[in-house]
This record gives C-alpha cells, structure tokens and sequence, in this order.
DNA sequence: TAGTGGTCTAGACCACATC
DNA sequence: ATGTGGTCTAGACCACTAC
C-alpha cells in the first residue's frame, strides 16, 4: 500500500468521513463504541487534526456519531433519522418540472385575522392583516391551493403592493426576510374551498403544509399551502 | 470599542455568521449584491480568515449566500428554503411525549414483493421478501401502522428474528445500517387495512411516510407508516 | 492569467465533563 | 486534575473560472 493519490473522491476530510462510515457499517466499529480520539486518528491516517475533526463533525451532525470534551467520541447507540427539505419557491417547483407556471389570485383584502391562526402568528386575536386566497396551476392545472395572511406591521408597504402582479410568496421573500420558519405537515380531507380550488371532491387527501415566518420584529406571515391531490414531497 | 470579551453569543465564527445575515436582513447588502471577499472581511472583523470561511459556508449552506471561486459571494437571489425533518424512532417519538409505547405485530411472514414496492426497492419483482405489519401504540391507542418489507438478502440474520418480540424499526438500525434512505410524504385516504389498525373511519385523511433504506450491497427495507387522524409533523 | 474561494497544516489555547 | 473535543490563527498551496 503506498501513498499514490488514491482514487480521491475528493477532499481529504470528506474521505476520511467516508472511511469512517465504513468503519461503523462494517461494524469494526460497533454502535456505543469509543472510537480512537482526534489526534490517534491524524496520526493513522497522516492528517492534521483539524482535518479530522472537521470529518468527525461532519459525521456527527448526520448522526452516526456523538461527541463530548473528555469523554470522546462514541458510535451513536439509535441514530436520530434526519431528512432535509427542500421547499422551493412554487414558480420554480413547477417550471423545473418543465410545466408552465401560472396563478391566480382569488381574493385580496384586509380582515380580522382567525384565532388559530393569530394563536400560530402571536398575534393579538382580531388583528387586521392581509388574507390572500391564490392558486397555483402547473400548465393549467391545479397545483397548490394557497391561504395567506401577510402582516402589513412587519412590511408597511406591503398594502400597497398589489399581489394579483406580484406574486406573494417572492414578494415576500425578496422584501421581507425571515430569521425563522415553523413548519408543519399534515394530512387534511378536502374543504369545499379545496374542492373548488383544486378541482377535486369533497374529502380527497391533501397534503397540508402550514409555515409561520417570522423575524426579530414579530410574525411576518402565515400560510397554508394545500397540494393537489397525489402529490408526494420527496427529501434526501 | 475595546477587545473586551464583548457579548459573545458563542464561537466568533458563530458571531460572524450572525452579523452577515444581520447585513443581509437589514438590506446592508441586497439580493443578488457581491458581498467583500474573505480577505476583506477578516481584516474588517479582525479575525483570520479561516474563520470568515466557516462561517460564510455555513451561511452558503443555509441558503442565503452563493459562493463561486474567482466569482466571489453573492447574497442569493431567491433563498431555497430548506427544513430539516428529525424522523425519531416511534419509541422514543412516543415516549417524549410522555406517553407509553407498545407495539403489536398483526403478521410476520415470507411474500413475494408487491410491484411497486420492487421498484422502489430495485428488485427484481416477485422477489421473496418478509413482510411485516404492526401498528404502534401510545396510552393504548393506535399511533402509527406500519407496513414493512424487510429483505433478508441485506442480512440474512433477519430471518432468524421474531419481531414480535424485538421492533424491526430498531433492529434495523442497530444491525443493518443503511447509508443512503429515500422518504417521500404524501396525503392518502385511509383503505379498509387503516381503517382497522388506526381505529378510524374510511376515506380519513392520513398523513403517510414512505422510506426505502439501502447500503451499497442494495436495498435493505421499504416501509409505509401511516399516522392517526389528526397528526402534523413539525420541522425547524 | 489572475483573483477568488477551498482546503490543509502545525501549533496553540480554551472549555468542559468525566475520572 | 486531566484528557478530550472546540476553536482559532497564520500561512500556504491548490482549483476553479471570470475576465
């Protein structure tokens, strides 16, 4: 075995990350084992240390691995399964599926705004906000039923935006900037509104994606975005 | 403006990510802007500029900056938003809640794969897997049903086990790790099968997780849950 | 071809939790 | 008390790719 290049993935952390997943899929090492603290593991494999703690970092953010000061770094015994979502803007979702985006807004007005959803938004129940009602169709047909409530108190010109032009959701996103996002994904049997929106019939399953954005000034919006019916949300 | 420890939320690099996306929300640095380079940076921010690259990528990594060699850093025109779903083993989901867990197997036995099953797992169709059915439970009511295809190729062992006894979902992770999984959400209606493990009614809306694990010798398991009425999934 | 980010190194000091 | 990971630094070289 000598030195040569090796076959080179690509970096040498993101090797050494890779030797040591095979290390624990093989079961060399096994789960809650200690393994090799930092400084052994630069010396076998001929690395600083800080190429190695960046690879076991990178390990242990993905969850194989846990690790304490002084108590090293342990196979983790039930990894947490972890998936990462991407939530694309709509127009992109659908034009990368190579379908053409349109929308259409259905209404546009300021109302008092519903408890559960001031409850979600920490609002005070009654607050006047934006209610938004679009849909969003993939080569004519529907593709996402969209129920918004904008706050106009964190974007004050956001009244006189006119969200029939400008869509919502990048308007939004290009002038008012979050710092944090709840989301949640449910399942929800089709409304009458639904049904109307999404050309579907009354209790068809819907995939139900609910997000509250927000920055350090307060709630920035809420939303409901209902899919059509069949559609999946795919991660990693 | 003194070198006193100063508030210090965290790591500098931590500080310095903070203070980047502080200048992307209050605009000091708008969609689509060339941001200064490394060097630049750390000379401003009095650090070396390893750590502005920390935390620059970690700012890259969350969305809201692109990075290009000899192109510099630009702030993201359109931020992907991303989510990271933590999916726990039902146990310990259960368990957090603060309610009890049990689990009862409605049937263990060798099949041949179902089509659509095969291909997601890559099989060739009609291939003999086990197949598992189990609704979890917590304070005694349905929480989960489950329907899963083990496959016996991926490690033979599995043949040997009663999951009766012992829970396939964390068998699996302790003996077969998997280094690639593919999840998929997605809104059905309930079938008669639901109907009866989930102590509800047909054509209720549920929530449903498909997740085809697999390492580099191929696919170790597909399997289906579905959750009770009523359940959302929460992220970020 | 030159400017930018990507990565690595050797060394240092610190923070923390176990021993 | 002390071993372990966490972080930072100054410097270096490399890999892209826009110019």
């Amino acid at each position: 075995m000598t030195d040569r290049p090796a076959p080179l993935a690509s970096s040498k952390a993101l090797n050494i990350a890779q030797e040591v997943r095979r290390r624990i899929i093989d079961r060399e090492w096994r789960q809650g084992d200690r393994i090799p603290d930092e400084v052994e593991l630069a010396i076998e494999l001929g690395v600083a240390r800080a190429t190695v703690n960046k690879a076991l970092q990178l390990i242990a953010e993905e969850g194989l691995l846990e690790r304490r000061r002084r108590a090293g770094t342990h196979v983790t015994v039930n990894p947490v399964r972890k998936a990462v979502l991407s939530i694309p803007v709509v127009r992109e979702q659908v034009e990368q599926a190579g379908r053409t985006y349109s929308h259409r807004v259905i209404s546009q007005r300021l109302r008092p705004v519903p408890a559960k959803v001031a409850a979600r938004m920490d609002l005070a129940p009654g607050s006047q906000l934006i209610h938004l009602r679009t849909v969003h169709l993939a080569d004519d047909a529907p593709f996402q039923a969209e129920d918004r409530w904008p706050n106009p108190a964190a974007v004050p010109e956001m009244l006189a935006v006119d969200f029939r032009r400008d869509n919502a959701n990048e308007w939004l996103v290009r002038n008012a900037p979050y710092t944090r996002a709840d989301l949640s994904f449910s399942a929800e049997n089709a409304n009458k509104r639904d049904v109307l929106l999404l050309d579907t019939r009354p209790g068809q399953a819907l995939l139900v994606l609910e997000r509250t954005t927000s920055n350090d000034m307060g709630a920035i919006t809420h939303v409901r975005l209902a899919f059509h019916p069949g559609y999946s949300m795919s991660a990693e």
